[in-house]
DNA sequence: ATTAAATATGAAAAGCTTTTCAAGGAGAGT
DNA sequence: ACTCTCCTTGAAAAGCTTTTCATATTTAAT
């Protein structure tokens, strides 16, 4: 691949001047100009960005770690961050971690070695070895999905637990006597943990007593949707189920629908997380919906004013929204 | 952050020995390399990779241009890509181009800027601009989607043609008179091309005149699939549907449950892509599955064969499988 | 016509790592 | 004791771009 002094060579000049005119950073004669511009033509030639940012110090690159990026959440909270770095003229490098925190810190000394400008991190846990490596690296750090206060980490959250008390309470508002719910794995300081502490909160507002609240805990598959529903069942016979994610709900719907138990009529199904198939699927599903897209959107804003250095929040909230559907009509 | 003549001053030594420390390429008197090792774990010292790449002209990086990240095909495929880069220790820059030729040249461009070792592209035609590019870049370029022929360029592609007048056909075994299709839009060469060319042979094979079929073209959305369906039974009254993706199919099917029309018994209706909502759907959808995750897998074993020398298939094809469910049974 | 100012241009250094080359030191063999 | 090897180690160059500094040339001004 050509260089810069190759260029300098072909045009008579001296790459000084290349460089000027690529950067139009000074003065050149017009005839010299002229020349040089078509030799940059000819060529295709495009300067090496690893010899900019070692001068530099800066890549306009950034470090993106989700756990799994075909899961439509992250999929859709990368595409956020993608337009919005590119917006400002960065690239992605994206990694995935299988949530795995041996692979995050894995993933984040790469990006170290890579020199990124930040790092975008969806994760759910800040382990010691996590601390250990934001200790060793001043690279600005955007956290996503938890609500982390560590140093200087910027982190961007819902608020799971007022989300899922408000579509509880929707729920209860609705004249539902008692509301059962599956939940994710109760995971200390989770997503699935804060989703079951609003429901609990909600439940007991509306007068239920916490010994008669009938709960499951799954792990996000439809299959444990369709399972749990069946335990619930089998114990209760309620009037309205809170899934704490879509698929789940959706297993649930399932479950009710193979025997003959009409949604909503007979049972009410409100799930979380507005997964496409939440309005597509027959009854269309009750949700609450966050905006991962603007989520991404606001993480690379975050960053890129963090290197910047202008503009220092550094907690980030997310906004959502109960979607109602015919699953709770 | 500190470089490599700072650890050297750290470690009392120079920085050749620092660097035969980190890359075990030389021995090291022990005493020297423990005190090295020692501050290189104090102080989490990783080594400037633009250097590196500046100094072997390699990066370990490879460009991936894809239309839209949050469509599940493309997350699988680049799902894929990720896991099988990792596992060879690259890193993938991720850019989305909507689609648009314009942009997916710029892509190339920053690309090659940024001397990613190889580019793994998903998109549908190749224009002038493109080919100019690739005349003026030695970058491994992987195709994914069309039947590209051009130079070096390495395509991986799905006979789409082929796959759909398995499909058709699939339907005509089961006894159907006249089958219908919801396409996607008719351009040249395009894969909603390629699918239609392949429901034409397999209904002409089965004795249909050409003026006697029925096929109305959509746009890839659940609504277009829900429209087109009505079109197509104010036409004529069929007995199955082959849309072109599963949305459309979706849109069909929902369309006829919104009329009372029984999916199978009425209308059988087949799909394309194996969305995830299709399995879950009811009834269930049978559809076209693709294994888009397989596929990146298969780009990066291309581009790195291609790299590194070894190897040099040019056409790598993708496999395909029909999956029978509730809506055609 | 002469000096001051402005313009244009190239050489060189910096940014960081790795590898080659040369040299120093230690050990072994005669 | 001397020479030959082998092992260690550091200095320096290469990889590419940009910017500063100094030089050379032209223009303007007196």
């Amino acid at each position: 691949m050509l260089n810069i002094r190759d260029i300098a060579k072909l045009a008579g000049v001296s790459p000084a001047t290349v460089s000027r005119v690529i950067n139009n950073s000074a003065n050149v004669n017009e005839e010299k100009r002229q020349r040089v511009l078509e030799v940059l033509e000819q060529t295709g030639y495009k300067p090496n960005a690893l010899a900019r940012g070692l001068l530099y110090n800066k890549t306009f690159t950034l470090g993106v770690v989700v756990p799994d990026i075909s899961n439509i959440n992250f999929s859709e909270f990368v595409k956020g961050i993608e337009k919005e770095a590119r917006q400002n003229s960065y690239n992605i490098i994206l990694m995935t971690s299988g949530n795995e925190p041996e692979r995050e810190v894995e993933c984040f000394e790469i990006l170290k070695e890579k020199r990124v400008d930040g790092i975008i991190f969806a994760g759910t846990i800040l382990t010691d070895r996590h601390k250990q490596h934001l200790d060793n690296s001043n690279i600005p750090f955007v956290v996503f999905g938890q609500d982390f206060e560590y140093k200087s980490l910027i982190s961007i959250n819902l608020d799971n637990l007022k989300a899922s008390y408000d579509a509880v309470r929707y729920l209860y508002s609705k004249g539902i006597k008692k509301v059962a719910m599956i939940t994710g794995p109760l995971w200390d300081k989770s997503a699935g943990y804060d989703r079951y502490i609003g429901f609990l909160k909600a439940s007991i507002e509306n007068g239920i007593n916490q010994r008669d609240l009938i709960y499951k805990d799954g792990d996000f598959t439809i299959t444990s949707g369709y399972e749990n529903m069946k335990k619930i069942l089998e114990q209760d016979r309620v009037e309205a189920v809170f899934a704490a994610n879509d698929f789940m709900a959706l297993g649930a719907i399932k479950y009710l629908l193979d025997n003959n138990i009409k949604v909503p009529q007979d049972i009410k199904v409100v799930g979380f997380d507005d997964n496409p198939i939440a309005k597509i699927y027959t009854p269309s599903l009750s949700t609450i919906k966050i905006d991962f897209y603007n989520a991404g959107v606001l993480a690379v804003k975050a960053a890129i004013k963090c290197l910047d250095g202008i503009g220092d929040e550094k907690r980030i909230p997310i906004e959502y929204e109960i979607i109602e559907r015919q699953s709770s009509i």
